[in-house]
DNA sequence: CGAAGTTTTGAGGACCTTCAAAAGTTGTGG
DNA sequence: CCACAACTTTTGAAGGTCCTCAAAACTTCG
């Protein structure tokens, strides 16, 4: 059921505006892009691994992550998506993808065509900024995956997603006295910290046994923040809650070195 | 000892135009960065966690790691950059370093400032996206480690990242008879991979009684390709060969839809 | 209310770690 | 150019974290 209520793109703007503020123009140029709405059930897969896709994904509400498959049939996630996310902007410049992405329960996904990402990018600076950045946290986020698979034990590792999930929630407003839906079963929670359902369901009954988490259905409670960040060793640092680097310095940098680049610039502008 | 020698970018320069071909115009700007050349003895850390550069640097010739560390002291190296490397190319954006970097061998380090990068990428979209493009495969590296530590046991791992690397000296030039120079220890060879050294060391071994490889000083060889990649699983797509997406759809895509754009890209340009 | 999916429990075992020390290699200064 | 120190690789033995397999208890939902 395709929409183009341009109000679809208007979580992720508001993700954007909460790191740079846009001009007013970017704000436009950005909102001017034509969205389709689709509305998928739980463990649908919209992109397979392989596919080249035409058009990038945004969460509206629901779950959805990215993972891939060994030929053994082991899974590994390597990221969630949760509702104002651009799941895969990167696909706008990556052609064929290196990864699947399903949804986790019911969910509603807004699309845009690679091609107007690209335009944007090309003619609105402001917006591409903002778009490499969105792409280089989710860079850093899979830094910290990958300490977290490589190096934590399984206690610390399920503490540190819990903590950085429960800081993605937050910023998007969807925390209410430390508790958050997120809508998981163990398996797929156990395919993003590298270990078995087995092993994570006896991990979880101990962090509830020490009172640092709650769980009901599919809720999660983080009940002594204080000590499940010891235990996790956790810093938000790399979520990088400060944003991109302010272009306001740049201006004086152009002004003083500008006869060095004038004639390369003044040449690659046509 | 600062150079100013143009040449200090003709190795990213050809890694980039491995993927895409730059219009002259765009190559002359990028070679109009002013850079600075720095040598670093082995084991030398060029940027810490926490820190906030104002420059960002390439790898000439050596070997650097970006890595972090826990509080009990446990490592994760995160990614190997070889000559040719941008090594924290986001580091223009990223304000403060969410990793350290350093030397594993003696390593000559050409550094440029942020704010060049970051006017390049507002007045020539070319190597906008050529810059972006390189960060998102940064990005699907780190995806696949996730993978290799979160879900491959360690024989396939090590196995899996010995392939990466030859891959990416091969794709620089730097593989004779399925031999590259790899200065790293053991020690520091187990932080890649998320083991110890002991264990890495008896998973070695076994895979040279097995024909599977060669290592002789810091040269390894890859003596069974065929056998190694099935036992990796190992598939280079997710470092993304083929390049980006090309602009040359774009073109129609924007002549057909100019008219919805106009209003907005003529306020944003301004 | 029954079927399907999810969480929990138990027992045994494998993979990888830990600790410690020996053997081998590299680099430096006398 | 040898001697020696420092580092790296290798070996051994014991043990722990986490996995495997299987079944029971619980939950969700049509």
């Amino acid at each position: 059921m395709p929409s183009k209520n341009v109000s679809d793109l208007a979580k992720y703007l508001a993700k954007i505006e909460r790191r740079v503020q846009l001009s007013p123009e970017a704000r436009a140029a950005f909102l001017a892009i034509p969205t389709e709405a689709e509305d998928h059930p739980a463990y649908r897969n919209i992109v397979n691994e392989g596919d080249r896709p035409k058009r990038a994904s945004l969460v509206d509400h629901g779950l959805v992550s990215r993972y891939k498959t060994l030929k053994n049939g082991l899974r590994q996630i390597m990221s969630f998506h949760i509702p104002g996310d651009f799941v895969d902007l990167q696909s706008a410049m990556i052609v064929v993808a290196d990864h699947a992405i399903r949804t986790h329960c019911p969910t509603r996904i807004i699309t845009v065509a690679h091609e107007d990402i690209l335009m944007l990018t090309a003619n609105v600076p402001e917006l591409a900024r903002a778009f490499w950045f969105d792409t280089l946290v989710d860079a850093a986020i899979f830094r910290e995956w990958t300490l977290n698979v490589g190096r934590r034990n399984s206690r610390q590792r399920t503490a540190h997603l819990l903590l950085e999930l429960s800081a993605l929630y937050d910023a998007a407003g969807l925390v209410v006295n430390e508790t958050f839906h997120f809508p998981i079963t163990q398996n797929d929670l156990a395919d993003a910290l590298g270990m078995t359902a087995v092993h994570l369901n006896r991990v979880l009954q101990s962090m509830r046994g020490d009172r640092l988490i709650r769980t009901h259905s599919r809720f999660i409670t983080i009940e002594d923040r204080t000590k499940l960040t010891e235990l996790a060793g956790f810093n938000a640092g790399y979520l990088h809650p400060e944003g991109p680097r302010h272009i306001s310095a740049l201006e004086g940098h152009f002004v003083r070195h500008q006869s060095r680049y004038a004639q390369a610039l003044t040449a690659a502008k046509n």
